[in-house]
DNA sequence: ATTAAAATGATAATAATTATCGTTTTAATA
DNA sequence: TATTAAAACGATAATTATTATCATTTTAAT
């Protein structure tokens, strides 16, 4: 089970605020696309954060509202996509310690992994271009132990 | 002017080697489609590989040919494809120095860089995982400089 | 309770990419 | 050099992910 900073409530509590004070305003789904990313260990793709909702949380939402509302959380910096390589882009929220993400070319399986050198060396880099650093994605691309061989 | 490690002409008649020993064969749309890519200094799309085979070299190739090719390229390892996040996926050629791209996302610029230090500890950190590393991607998202005025 | 702004959902539209399939090209070999 | 099977090509249909549209519903401020 992943493990967040915050509790669930505490962060939806947060993010309702931010919403609100951004000028937008609220909804179920929202808050459920929210609970459903907070809750997965899974890297998420829009049509199966529609399926989660409806399955398990018997919310029936247009996809047209998961597109939507992953893009709003996207702006807002609270998720981040990640390209698996199939297609569909995947989800995740920004909340957990920093990470970035290993992928088997083979079976797909995503490692996460964090490393402080990296982090600091990019920073580092940023600054010697004059960029200002708002995110980064370090992925590697390979094969895992068991599809290697 | 990029500059890459081998001439074209090695490089073609290098490649042409590789596919003829994979079973496959060489055409002249290959050639062309390579040629445009070791030549640009831009990360281009399908659509824009299709353009420059027109107007620079005038050579009518179907669509579908040029996303066949990109593809083949990419699986036989001699191409990179880029998400510049704006929908359609980047090439370049895989045969410089090695280097990671830093991303505008307002003006969606693409400056490139080279670590060695980053380089180095994504070894170590896939060895830690037993991860078989093939390659990476690493892409700093961020405002250059004249944008974040 | 009113009401204007924003969000939703159904669905049409778009855009990138892939699949299909008949024709052409390649390259091995007779 | 001619034959030939495998592979590649090009035109275009199909697919898939994502975005746009718009009438209806919900939110939240007053």
């Amino acid at each position: 089970m992943r493990k967040h900073e915050v509790s669930f409530e505490q962060f939806l509590q947060n993010f309702k605020k931010s919403v609100a004070k951004s000028g937008f305003k609220n909804s179920i789904q929202k808050d459920y696309i929210l609970k459903i990313l907070y809750f997965s260990d899974e890297h998420l793709s829009a049509e199966q954060i529609g399926g989660i909702a409806k399955n398990m949380y018997k919310i029936d939402m247009g996809i047209a509202t998961v597109y939507r509302t992953v893009k709003f959380f996207e702006e807002m910096n609270i998720i981040k996509s990640l390209d698996v390589g199939d297609n569909a882009k995947r989800y995740e929220l920004n909340i957990s310690i920093h990470h970035d993400h290993m992928i088997c070319t083979n079976c797909h399986v995503i490692i996460e992994f964090a490393d402080d050198v990296i982090e600091d060396r990019q920073l580092v880099v940023a600054k010697e271009n004059n960029f200002t650093l708002k995110d980064h994605i370090m992925t590697i691309y390979g094969l895992c132990e068991s599809c290697d061989k």
